[in-house]
DNA sequence: ATCAGTAAATTGAATGATCATTCGGTCGCC
DNA sequence: GGCGACCGAATGATCATTCAATTTACTGAT
């Protein structure tokens, strides 16, 4: 369903067409759940749920910055992997379907991003700025990169990577 | 028909609905329009040309950080007080109803834009990067500070603004 | 001024599709 | 023999789009 979301929009992919690429009868799928937009809320928490694991992976100890590097680096690969998640995210996880609601209940499972922002302000790494205001433009710059790979508007060789993450980096680091 | 929508989503809409709040009746819509997407092009084209005019205006002329801050608070100013011009490009401008086609017939509208930051890169006020880049960066940032607000995640004072600005500055000024 | 003539604008009921959802019934397993 | 999983045709709506009919706006001739 994912698939067919992405390249046809919510509202022309049947379910009809659904079930049967799940090789399954249209009634089977309503006995799992209540209705179509709840298929589709099911699939938003399971990707916050994916990226919110993938993106705190193999984080280095020492080094705040490096962490950071990592953390961005972490989010665009998954987005630049799974282009159907950021597509889904991007482009379907709109309200009305995605409800404020919905979105609330994904928060745990990314809360710990929010923690290691808040350790990085206690730190003195990170801009004594509200949290939301570092999450959101920390968060927005992995989805601009990610933007102009698929929009084929940058190549985004290593170099080009780099200096998003540089760019990202001063947007929200601490300033003496 | 913005309105409807934004507030209901494009296939939530019906074209008798939207006739009926223009006061004419469906066929005439269809005089005017070859079909319901195309309405929709239009109102995306509209805006981006709104907009692009918008985010010009008012630039001092001396200081060069001083031109964007006021150029960022000006989109800033120009989606808090259209809601329904931001909702829209955010939520519904997406692919496939807006395709990269009409996007890319939307792009003189915002070229004066574009010519701005080159001039910044010339004259080492702006960092020596992909101009797609900056820009993306950029306008990321106030769709970033725009997010928060609606979302009642942030309340944006003024010294919220001047944070959000000044990190967007970071990113993409120019570093010695 | 008046009016016939005509082109454009407007109308909205009818058409033909498409869908989400339901539910009576089947199947397989314990 | 009973229970849950599964099936998919049938139902009832809803819509985008069409088009024949009607109204309006404008022209120039009288």
């Amino acid at each position: 369903m994912l698939e067919l979301v992405v390249k046809q929009g919510v509202h022309a992919t049947p379910m009809s067409q659904v079930a049967k690429e799940a090789n399954v009868a249209v009634g089977t799928i309503y006995h799992y759940f209540e209705n179509k937009n709840e298929v589709i809320q099911e699939l938003y928490k399971m990707i916050v749920k994916d990226y919110g694991v993938v993106l705190m992976a193999n984080l280095p100890e020492e080094d705040f910055k490096a962490q950071f590097e990592i953390m961005w680096t972490n989010l665009y690969s998954y987005f630049v992997g799974n282009p159907l998640a950021f597509k889904f995210v991007e482009y379907v996880a709109a309200p009305p379907i995605i409800s404020k609601e919905i979105v609330k209940q994904s928060v745990p499972y990314i809360a710990n991003i929010r923690d290691f922002f808040l350790k990085g302000i206690e730190e003195k790494q990170i801009r004594n700025v509200p949290i939301r205001l570092i999450l959101q433009m920390a968060f927005g710059s992995v989805i601009s990169a990610v933007r102009l790979k698929f929009n084929e508007e940058l190549e985004m060789t290593k170099e080009e990577i780099d200096l998003a993450i540089e760019m990202s980096w001063d947007a929200v680091c601490y300033k003496n």
